[in-house]
DNA sequence: TGGATATTTAGATAGTTATCTAACTATCTA
DNA sequence: TAGATAGTTAGATAACTATCTAAATATCCA
């Protein structure tokens, strides 16, 4: 089920700025709230569904919590996308991995 | 907006479900429907959705209207995966296709 | 310890979505 | 053309989600 976590995680356009920003490089939850219009409550809400699909990471350093991201998750949806899109053949290791 | 179309309709796992059957062979929207427990019309909804996104194509064969996958929606969406989860580098053609 | 800053949690609300039943449309066939 | 079959559209409802303001928590520093 963590597929469905990650999608439903990524379908909204403002994490998938977020993420886009924590491309770029580590920021603090306040710093990230500035580049948006909308309540720092809202961000910290888009944050925590981020992170429970484990697709950022936080870290506390002092009054900051720094945000950053894990790519493992994305990872893992690229290669359930690959395989759905294969054409058949390939080994029994690469079928199914859903 | 296309990678959020693409990326709500799989956010939902009955239409990942479909999406897995429609990977194995093309198939009626009846079909489909048998191998759910849900209404008909829920399913014709999930297809209608996974339609607009580009996901799927449909073809009316007599009374049958058949779906197929289209994978080059997801195929984008890889590439936008790719993009995010890539460490620098690269071209400039490789860099923020979004 | 007390005030300031950073961030999250709580509670409310408006909008969206998945589901259902009932009704409609399209096609085939006798 | 009438009946049967396949599928969608309409309308209702319950559950979920994004957003807000207000309040709470955590950390730093004087």
């Amino acid at each position: 089920m963590a597929l469905g976590l990650t999608l439903k995680a990524l379908a909204d356009p403002t994490r998938r700025d977020i993420i886009k920003l924590l491309k770029e490089k580590d920021m603090t939850a306040g710093e990230i709230a500035d580049c948006f219009t909308i309540s720092k409550p809202s961000i910290s809400h888009h944050l925590s569904i981020l992170k429970q699909a484990g697709l950022i990471i936080d870290e506390r350093q002092g009054q900051n919590i720094y945000y950053s991201l894990n790519t493992s998750v994305m990872e893992e949806l690229i290669r359930w996308l690959m395989n759905v899109t294969r054409k058949e053949g390939g080994s029994a290791d690469e079928r199914n991995p859903d």
